[in-house]
DNA sequence: CGACTCATTGAGTCATATCAATTGTCGTGG
DNA sequence: CCACGACAATTGATATGACTCAATGAGTCG
């Protein structure tokens, strides 16, 4: 199983031969975006689906005083705006990180996998609901973590969702410090504080200029990372003693 | 059309007469929960479906050094737990804040409402797909705003909930100093400090312990509050010029 | 003329230092 | 549970310089 998105989607349960099938299909055709590309601005109502399958993008909103705020990475086997058509416009940004590689869906492929592949569709809630447990962590990251525990957890939920989809070989987080610092909420010279010191501390180091992790469950322990937020019913046993518990 | 449930989901789209009388039946039985009371916990899986019909609960998770961090406020017309059985199991907690209501739903009555009744069920995907917008905006909340704004900017989000569901009469946020702290991510004393500055600034003032709103639009210009994110198709146009935009 | 080298420039990013503002910690009392 | 004070820690604001890298264009040589 190569499609990032059918690995994702095992992490809901099981799929069967036919939704895998069905999967590879909807994932033929890529196209690439530059770094630092908008993929859906707030208060567009796209009619296609955008589904992320190789780099980092964001969901983020721009503030009155200029600044960002970025309020989720999107992962490979990440959808950007799967639920649109419900709530009628974007109320945020879409914009990639890094250079990445997109799919376009029309929403009529989407409705047609909820009324036909009731397994799918539920893997497909199964990712909505996760992404909303995800930002709950962050808002307790946000609100109750030291920065530099901050920045850690944020580096070990990266890692775990690329291992979930088959991408943690080789990892590496390809972001300037001004993309962490957006992420993060502070700015990008204490977030150049952090990397150092996390850096001093053996937590990480450096690839270039991308994050790399020589000790994953050094970093887990440091942040205090609990991997049940993701809920991956499949990768988390597999993890064996990562994390703190 | 007195039932918070019907109200609120009417924000989604417009529901028929038999949708109303539907969830009428839906919300016929409450029960009476004291302040402080948990009502689901982590790693809970529950076969009934909870949901508040007065009063003020959350969504909390506990962290290793004993302190709390408060994911959501749930009011009045909101869904504790609808989805938890996609997930498996809850991620986090929910208690009562201060005295509750609560109607308890067997879940066999959530799946025959979205088996046999669309509008409702397209109704309460897009109050989970706000809450997840909520989600985000108090996440920029809390990383972009000085906590003084960020204060403000949750009573103006309560408020305008509240009067989403016809409830912003006689407007007044009963919680304790500690609670808005662990919903803000700050300090108790730190809490305090803004709660004072406030008052003097004339943004709130108190009726007994509960906080209330002299002028709601001086606190919306004051806390930069921009209501779309509530996706409130139909109250953000009473507001008029509510809000700064 | 065309292809190549190689300074120059400028945008973007990272590193570091200093000082100020915000927020946390601890303690005391109502 | 709220109010308040004193002090400490964290984080923000501002400024400056170094570094990389791509683009440019002048000069050199076949």
């Amino acid at each position: 199983m190569q499609n990032v998105l059918a690995r994702k989607l095992s992490n809901a349960g099981t799929l069967e031969e036919s939704d895998l099938i069905r999967l590879e299909k909807l994932t033929a055709t890529c196209r690439q975006l530059s770094p630092k590309t908008d993929i859906i601005g707030q208060g567009d109502a796209p009619d296609r689906v955008h589904l992320v399958m190789d780099g980092v993008a964001c969901r983020y909103k721009l503030l009155p005083d200029g600044s960002r705020s970025i309020m989720a990475l999107l992962l490979p086997g990440d959808f950007c705006d799967l639920h649109v058509a419900i709530l009628g416009q974007m109320d945020h940004n879409i914009g990639t990180l890094t250079q990445c590689d997109l799919v376009d869906i029309p929403r009529s492929d989407i409705e047609e996998l909820l009324n036909n592949y009731p397994r799918i569709a539920r893997a497909l809630w199964w990712a909505t609901l996760v992404d909303e447990a995800v930002l709950r962590e962050w808002l307790v990251n946000m609100g109750k973590r030291r920065s530099d525990r901050q920045m850690a957890h944020l580096i070990c939920e990266v890692y775990l969702r690329l291992k979930s989809v088959g991408r943690s070989e080789d990892f590496h987080l390809p972001l300037t410090q001004e993309q962490l610092a957006d992420t993060l909420g502070i700015t990008p010279v204490h977030a150049q504080r952090i990397v150092a010191t996390l850096k001093q501390d053996n937590l990480i180091s450096m690839a270039g200029r991308a994050i790399t992790v020589p000790d994953i469950h050094a970093l887990c322990a440091f942040s205090g990372f609990d991997p049940d937020y993701l809920h991956l019913k499949n990768t988390t046993r597999t993890l064996g003693a990562f994390g703190v518990n």
